[in-house]
DNA sequence: TTGATAATGGAAACCATTTTCAATAAGGAT
DNA sequence: ATCCTTATTGAAAATGGTTTCCATTATCAA
């Protein structure tokens, strides 16, 4: 490993060690899928990618890595509705665009929009002062999504 | 059955009817408990109630009646990550309060409010026109949610 | 009242996720 | 570099919310 050059772990090494989690090879694989991979990939999915490249490494431990990383704040887990949960990266090494969804009821088709994020994001966070102060509640996120039919669903 | 009084048999026959379905013993006993109960119910809570009242009734038709509600649009169904799905009237015989959550990761509270709500839903009416043209979609609804910790858990 | 068929309940199936537990590996201390 | 503590792991079994099956029953238009 070349000295010097701490970037040579992975931009995330530090995010692991700073919360006393060891840095594994199946955690350091499952991140690397997900920083590469498309968007909303389900347990199974990240499974399927780690497996075909370190069959060692089994569906447990794809749950248990997700579920630190969750709390670590490093994914995202969604609920579209179509009975598993899906991951996703909140941030790159360059930061990733924040965005919100787009659900078809019928297909469970998902899609990203950055569109009027910027309105959003900044009524929510006004908001979310607002109601931390009355309810005495300490924010971290904030989920929005919007559900109807995709133009497949709706022409038939 | 009284006649020329369509109202006896509860604001929400129409809804039914009106759609193909059959109105059920069952059926009205699960609207009946959810206009009168508090909010967020599970499909066992529901159950439990229904079955204190009418035993004969199972919590498939339980399931399958929330199904449907929520097809109708009468019902919302949420998840609030604790692993069951919760169920909400959507509106009442005035109509219900338009409102949003706040959702304590640790404990799973789940709090209501409407404050705010005005101005949100304003931008989301403008935010859905324009999502709706842009992506050929046609939204129907939304969902919004904050995360975060309650005051019970944040002082710990 | 009748008939077509939607709706039902109970049990079994389903399936994503979690738990168990003995074996293994990470990483600070030596 | 080697030990040692303990977090992490894989495989299999368990869990638990939800759905499916199927024979029976109930709804409601005619």
């Amino acid at each position: 490993m070349a000295r010097g050059n701490c970037y040579g772990q992975g931009w995330w090494h530090g995010r692991f060690t700073g919360c006393g989690y060891r840095l594994t090879i199946g955690r350091e694989l499952i991140l690397d899928i997900l920083s590469k991979s498309d968007k909303h990939l389900s347990a199974e999915d990240i499974y399927v990618k780690v497996h075909s490249r370190n069959p060692a490494i089994g569906l447990t431990t794809v749950y248990r890595t997700l579920d630190v990383l969750s709390n670590i704040g490093l994914v995202y887990k969604y609920d579209f509705g179509d009975g598993r949960a899906r991951y996703e990266l909140s941030e790159g090494p360059k930061g990733a665009k924040h965005h919100h969804h787009l659900i078809c009821t019928k297909c469970n088709r998902v899609i990203d929009y950055t569109d009027f994020i910027d309105e959003e994001v900044e009524l929510l966070n006004q908001t979310e002062k607002g109601l931390s102060k009355k309810y005495d509640f300490k924010i971290t996120n904030h989920l929005i999504q919007f559900y109807g039919l995709c133009n497949a669903c709706a022409s038939k």
